[in-house]
DNA sequence: TAAAAATACTCCATAGGTATTTTAT
DNA sequence: ATAAAATACCTATGGAGTATTTTTA
């Protein structure tokens, strides 16, 4: 099975003709006739009925060809993705990142692209998503990773989604949640509003908050050594094998998700080395590691 | 590049020995020596370095070997799913799907699935997912595709995730809603809290519904007429054109999003017919259409 | 019965083997 | 100095071509 083949699959289904399909691809009848049958023993399943009028795939077909699109498509971005790094990229970038997002996923992520684009430099800021905000805005950066947005001129582009989690030692009942020690640390505006809101839909009363720390990871330590619970995006979860960790929900199971965004100013694409992280983070965001 | 080319890619990659690799690929020194200057060429790229102690991947390379494993892995799901198709599937499924979900979705579902598996039989009643949920646990269907979740002894996965849209004939600004028309139709129960919930983040009255409807497609072309707005889950807007269509956000631009889930007994999974739908399911879900 | 697919055969392009040389630290 | 990769050359598998037969609605 090389492209040449999931190419054949594709066009036979669509032209549903062995011979037609034969010389648009500028080969003979019989070569692909031949080279079918030879996919199929591969297979070791026919893959289209011959009849009269043609051939149609079979429910096997049918899927191996689903199939051979989503590679052949992956192949096409492989080519491209190879094709841009021709233009040897070179500049600086000033990116804005949110804390736990800088914290937690930006290492990798930058180490893969420098990895890909050694010539680029990056000078990145990170802090409160609403103060990152306004560093886009007044162009003190060129790209932001954060949450939410305020009044903008550029564009905006889902990067990563997570759910939040319930942490603790042992498992806590949600009902129960007002017998433990919430341990509170000091959360950006976004994750507070999600957190209010679920907690409004479970309580009527408001949390007391018994124990407070200065930054998350205190409080993931604190809730690993049994002192309380404490509430986290799953972005800082990853990998995490002892805590108990169940995810914020309503009380029909919907589950409360923080989204991540990308900023940047269209015009800005035309500058190499924007483009370049633009993009690779588009083609980054679904291996980042997520709970 | 065919299947044994990308393997080699990511071997190379892991034992960054040319000679290692081709041990263990059953094959010379020379002959995968020759092999991958032949792969760089179709690329037009030099894809690893040779050195003193073995090879190691360039900038280029790395990114042609992600590639590479994903593509491989999609080749291997596919060898499965046609391994799986070996066994005739054969029986009968009942399935309870939210109305919505049954409309605007099952259908070109069910058609994929017959033409995998043309010897099942499928059962489907649709209604609210607190009916539905009912049903799953008395027995009375074996898979559910719903929202939300009641008590269970069963299986959920996430099967898609849908934002919600205001949706009017001519742009509204949120702030100014109140000025206009409210489109209401019966929601669900899961759909009415969110709903509830973004509009209390918003406003502090409630809102006035001016207009009732008995549906929401009744509910979509009255706003398409300009009579006011309405809310609509993204699902029945996949291909709409001409209406305006804004996002539930928070004020922070988080947006307000609807699970679906699909439901089912693990040990239902022995019955094949069973089996072969749910792991449908988990296939088909990335391809379902959403806005 | 006629359009389409399959078979029989021939040829040659190229992947891969063996023997040897070159490269890099 | 030597481990590793590259080159030169040879072989043979199998993909593709031509001519012809078989299938099916």
């Amino acid at each position: 099975m090389d492209e040449k083949d999931l190419r054949l699959l594709l066009y036979l289904n669509q032209e549903r003709n062995i011979t037609k399909v034969a010389e648009n691809m500028f080969m003979t009848q019989p070569a692909l006739s031949y080279r079918l049958q030879q996919i199929e023993q591969s297979f070791k399943a026919k893959l289209f009925v011959r009849g009269r009028m043609g051939i149609r795939p079979t429910p096997k077909g049918a899927v191996l060809i689903d199939y051979a699109s989503e590679i052949l498509e992956k192949m096409n971005e492989a080519r491209e993705a190879l094709l841009q790094m021709n233009v040897e990229v070179k500049g600086t970038i000033k990116l804005g990142v949110a804390s736990t997002f800088g914290q937690y996923i930006m290492p990798q992520l930058l180490q893969a692209f420098f990895n890909e684009f050694p010539e680029v430099n990056v000078h990145m800021v990170t802090g409160l998503s609403t103060d990152m905000a306004r560093k886009i805005d007044n162009g003190d950066v060129n790209v932001a990773l954060i949450r939410g947005h305020e009044l903008w001129n550029d564009r905006r582009e889902l990067i990563c989604e997570e759910s939040l989690y319930i942490v603790s030692k042992e498992p806590i009942d949600v009902l129960s949640l007002h017998d433990f020690t919430n341990i509170h640390y000091q959360m950006d505006t976004y994750l507070k509003q999600i957190v209010d809101r679920w907690w409004k839909e479970w309580f009527d009363s408001t949390r007391k908050s018994v124990m407070k720390v200065d930054n998350l990871e205190t409080g993931k330590e604190m809730a690993r050594l049994g002192l309380g619970y404490t509430i986290l995006p799953g972005i800082c979860l990853v990998g995490e094998k002892e805590l108990c960790m169940q995810p914020l929900e309503t009380m029909g199971g919907e589950k409360f998700k923080r989204q991540t965004f990308l900023h940047y100013r269209e015009e800005d694409l035309e500058i190499a080395a924007i483009n370049a992280f633009v993009g690779f983070v588009k083609r980054y965001k679904d291996k980042i590691p997520l709970r």
